[in-house]
Formats: C-alpha cells, structure tokens, sequence
DNA sequence: AATTTCACTGTCCGGGTGTATTGTGAATCA
DNA sequence: TGATTCACAATACACCCGGACAGTGAAATT
C-alpha cells in the first residue's frame, strides 16, 4: 500500500511519483537551507516529507543528488518569480522598475531565503560543491547582475563605477538584512522584515545609489 | 607520556595544559567556521589539533561547551584587533580614521573570517545557541554599531537617516564581499580580497555615505 | 484475467558520532 | 624519596548516519 491513499484521488501512477518526489524536495530545500549538507540528515528529511526514509534513496539515489536537485529547485523558483515581476513592470519609469526590482528581490527572499541559505553554507564549507553551485546556479547571477548594473549605470539611474563592485555592494546590502534579520529583531527589536523597514532600506539604497 | 614533549620546553604542567587548550581551540574555531556547529566533529577538531579525541572532552567537557568557548575567543580576539587600530589612528582626521575604521574591519575579517562563518551558521539554524551567540557575543556589536553610526552622523560624516538601517547597510556592504570572495574569484577572475578591490569597494562606500 | 511494472516498505550493514569510564605514568609536592 | 596529582590515552558504548537489498501489493499492461 502506497503511503498516500491514491483511492481518493484518482491520479495516474506518474502523478503520485510527481507528488511524492515534491514533497521530498521541499523538505529536503528546507532541511539543507537551515542545516547545510553535512548536518541535514535523510532520516529528518523524510520525516518532514511524511515518508519512510528509503523512498528518498528510491527516488533521489544520493544524497548528493537529492541536495543538487534541490538547489536548481531553489534557484528556478527564484528565477521565476523575479522574471516575472521584471516582466510585470517593464513599461513603467525606469527608476520605478528599478525600485520595484529592489523590493520584489527582498520580499521574496524574505519569504523563501533558501536560495541565500544554500550558497552562504558552500561558500563556508568551499568544496566541489561549491564549484558546483557556481557552475549551475550561481554562474548567470554573476553576469546579469553586471548587466543590470551596466544598464542602469546607462540609463543615469546608478552613479558610475566598477559594475562589479557595485553589484557587491547592492547584494550585500540587499541579503546581509534578510540574512541577519531573526537576530535583529531579537537583538534590538527592530523588525527588518517589516514593510516599512524594506521600504526604507531600498528608498536609503537607491539614494546612495544615484548619481 | 604527554603527547608534546614536556623535556625540549621546560614549562610547567599549567602552561603545558594551556597550550594544548589553545591547540584544540584553534582547530575547533576553524572547524566550526568551516562546518558549522552540527558538521563539525570532535575526532576531526582532535586530528587537526594533533591530540587525541577524549583529550578534547577532558578540557572542554563537551561539544557544545567548546563551542562557547570558541566564539568567545573568536569574539575576544576580533574585539582587541578592533579597539586597537581605532585606538592607534585616535587623532588623526575624522574622515581618515572612519576609512581606517572600514580597512581594518575588511582586511581583519579577511585574514581571519571565523566571526562571520560562527554568526551565519547560527543564523540559519537559528536555535538556542543563535540566541546564546547574541546574548554573549554579539550583543554589544548592534549596540557599538549604532553609536558609531550615530557619532559620525554628529560630526556630519553620515548622511542623516535611522542609525540601524544605515549600520545594516554599511554591515552588508563590508561583509557580503568578504563572505562571497572565494565564489567571486572562482566565477569572475575578481579577487575581492586584493588591496586594489578593498580600496575601491571602501572609497565606493565612503562616497555613498557622505551627506 | 494473468502478467508485468514499480512506487514503496522492512530490515540490515559498516562506519562515524558524542560521551563515559578506567588506566597510566610523568610532574609535582610532602 | 614516597605519595599524590593530573594531563593524557585506551577502550567501550549506545546511537545515528548514508546506503543496500529483498520483498510487497496495487496499478498498469497484455
């Protein structure tokens, strides 16, 4: 008998793998964003997917790879849902776009910080993984932030500079609030995931930011 | 026999005992910067320091323990590193002793980045030891923080603003590039960590600042 | 209706984990 | 010099890890 009644819902056998291979993968997102690849165990992971641990291995056959699907999950989504909101506000002010570009990368990292999560954990730990990450996730990042960067520089909306160290300095300001803001908020009370506070960091940084 | 050779350095059994403390502890910061807290293991931290195993449980009776004791010394050293250059550069001009402020931060952290591995580890897993992080080593960092910021908005070096969104932005802007330096040398062939790159990306923040 | 497929489970394995206990022998001290 | 201290090592333990493999039974196919 399969783990999920497949009575009540008449889905082909396809369907079902389709499900439980996604519940996996969230749970295994969500395990190797909070944990890391060493510290994030099979066992937990499936418990959180509500399944016996060996359907992990049946479905994922390493953890290795369970970990690498997971992070194009992760950075797919990511992809998405920026292009989407890129796309949603193409034919506005340009400074507008900019500033909602700003806020759609902070609000959504605030609700799925995992992409952040994955990459601060290799960049720790520096290994082929890392190289990995780099090689199928990261590598676009590195060249389109340039880019965007260039184009608003073009455009007289960014003050002028190597667009490389520019985007450092934006990504930097932009993740290191959503990275931190738990201990933030326990520390000093104040709630960087909050609507104004986002509305704030991003009106501070795109006044640094002109020209 | 003791495992170093009491007979060459004619120290006393204290000073044998503390040098073996700070051995482990050596190896145990780089461990857990590296790996984080769960990752990290024992037998690994006792290879590295050249004892055996259930040495490091006699000195620190537990993991968790050497934990805290890591991150305190973690802390201790950044804290005396700090307060040491800004000490030095005490009469210089204002504007010169901020930048000195930010060298000293970057290319400290540079040379030794444990601090920022100890803190993001803990904020991703974020259980009691992030808060234990925050009661007993970083909570006086927030509070630094923003009389700093504070300070040099007084002496109209900082453009006006909350002190805490300014020293977030400022704290991204600094450390996201020490954080991801590795990833960037591997992907662009830019080496964050070079005198040039901490010059610019410095100047770069100095620049934003200003009112 | 008989057969095949395959998503899923139970169970085991070697190895590594943090930790506890006991022993040992050189440094210290009376 | 003899007794004591204590930094250190050997060994053991229960547990969890990632992984392997032989079933099992419902769905799909014939």
């Amino acid at each position: 008998m399969p783990a999920q009644l497949s009575s009540v819902t008449p889905n082909s056998r396809q369907r079902q793998r389709e499900q439980t291979r996604n519940q996996i993968l969230a749970a295994a997102i969500d395990s190797f964003a909070r944990s890391g690849f060493e510290a994030a165990s099979l066992a937990e992971i499936a418990n959180h997917a509500g399944v016996k641990k060996p359907l992990v291995q049946y479905h994922f056959s390493t953890k290795e790879q369970l970990w690498k699907e997971a992070a194009q999950i992760v950075w797919q989504q990511r992809n998405e849902s920026l292009s989407l909101i890129v796309a949603k506000s193409d034919d506005a002010e340009p400074l507008h776009v900019m500033r909602c570009g700003f806020v759609a990368l902070i609000e959504f990292s605030l609700a799925k910080p995992q992409w952040l999560w994955f990459m601060f954990h290799e960049a720790a730990a520096g290994g082929e993984r890392q190289a990995w990450l780099l090689e199928n996730c990261m590598g676009a990042d590195y060249e389109m932030g340039a880019i965007f960067v260039e184009e608003y520089q073009r455009q007289g909306l960014i003050r002028q500079g190597s667009p490389q160290h520019l985007l450092h300095l934006i990504s930097g300001a932009l993740t290191y609030n959503l990275l931190v803001a738990p201990m933030t908020l326990r520390a000093t009370g104040l709630d960087l995931a909050s609507a104004e506070a986002i509305e704030e960091q991003v009106s501070l940084l795109q006044d640094l930011l002109r020209p």
